[in-house]
DNA sequence: CGTTGAATTGAAAGTGATCAAGGCGTGTGG
DNA sequence: CCACACGCCTTGATCACTTTCAATTCAACG
């Protein structure tokens, strides 16, 4: 049997026996579909299970206090929601479906009891973490720049993660978004987003048109995005 | 004896006993200073130890494309300096001292051995690496605002971590960061700082002069950051 | 009392935002 | 099979927050 999409995530980074996988995907059981544009979990619930993504795409998001929206994340197959959440009395971001999602639910409690029964799976667990940590921590540097290498950046990310999920493999992907989600998540306006597509797509570095992601010129695409793949990666796997 | 800054941030998180306590101190016994100015890890460096701030001030920084510096996050006692650089072949960012500093080392295998050992030290790390993770996503969403508001958060952050490391109980509060530094961690050129730190003293909201941060009014900070102290602060403790 | 690092001030230039329409494609219903 | 509608993409013109560049002031210190 194939690997469930949170077992496939954490065996990038750490190695997990038959049972240990089998008690993860047993906690991770309840499987439940949401419809694109619907939250998965709205600001202010409580947490009391957890989520993981199974199929599909969803994004981490914060309405601002002006109204405008931003976009901290984007989750594919295998990430979880919302397990800091666990730690809160109320959670403080949403997290909507980009396209229709299967997303599986477990109990909070459950899963604290399999972190400290399996040291292997507390070990990935935060291991996750950390890179989800990297991740964010580009984000912060990266708006920083303008707006080609920062739709540039978020693109590199984007087919990085993808090929890590098995989502990916050559110069095309298929990424979901419209060009106001892409702004939201870059700290954009729509239009802007726009143009620049537009001026990439005229430099022949990268095409974004109709959910489609093609990578014409990757070495240049990279060099505009001053992307550098290894915080995605683990360099060592532990044992 | 008093507790290590590592096991106090971590107590606020989740009971240790004293074993693990001392567990975590033994490992982190090889304590070294480090001037201002000067860098505690430089980007490229091999992780193969782990450092903690026990003294002092730090960030955690990336030096752009562009040649602009972006602070990514401030360090106080307790903080971790680079455990997530072990699973990396080289760190992808530096980390320098704000203040003279002192550094605990200690040897990232053995940290390894620890959190495989000891499942609630493995489950407090993983915490606490989903609040840092949580105060990253807290930047990506500020960059978003304007330079007023910006400011604003980032006092109510450091005010706030400050209160839960032990460092400041009062309206004021010692923060030794320049203006640029400032600058550099929200995004903003040290003129505009300087402008908008301005403008929020003849509001009457804050005062930031010579290294100390006096809030004048939090409510009004509040309410122009945006702020909602919940992401840093952990309801439930760990039992 | 000169030197140095930091804070301030002024004026000009830009990148991206905002506001307002217009175009285009696909799917649905008549 | 056509018309209309809705979602998304595209374009144009103007506005504004920040940046940039260039000095000047201030304060601590040797």
């Amino acid at each position: 049997m194939e690997n469930s999409p949170l077992a496939r995530k954490l065996l990038n980074i750490a190695t997990l026996n038959p049972e240990e996988q089998s008690r993860l995907d047993a906690l991770l059981s309840d499987i439940s579909s949401v419809a694109r544009r619907h939250d998965i979990i709205s600001e202010g619930d409580r947490p009391e299970r957890v989520h993981v993504i199974v199929e599909g795409w969803a994004a981490r998001y914060k309405i601002l206090p002006e109204g405008g929206r931003q976009i901290l994340a984007f989750l594919l197959p295998g990430d979880f929601c919302d397990v800091h959440a666990t730690m809160l009395a109320e959670i403080d971001h949403g997290i909507f479906a980009l396209t229709d999602c299967k997303v599986a639910a477990g109990s909070a409690e459950a899963l604290d009891r399999l972190i400290i029964d399996e040291p292997r799976i507390a070990r990935a667990m935060w291991w996750a973490a950390l890179i989800d940590e990297s991740v964010s921590r580009s984000w912060i540097a990266n708006q920083r720049r303008d707006a080609r290498a920062r739709i540039a950046h978020l693109f590199c990310e984007l087919h990085t993660r993808m090929e890590i999920a098995g989502l990916a493999s050559g110069r095309k992907a298929d990424v979901p978004l419209t060009q106001e989600e892409v702004g939201d998540a870059i700290g954009l306006t729509p239009i802007h987003v726009n143009r620049t597509l537009q001026q990439l797509r005229s430099e022949g570095v990268v095409e974004f048109r109709g959910r489609t992601l093609t990578i014409i010129d990757s070495r240049k695409l990279s060099k505009i995005a001053g992307f550098s793949t290894n915080y995605l990666h683990r360099s060592r796997r532990l044992s």
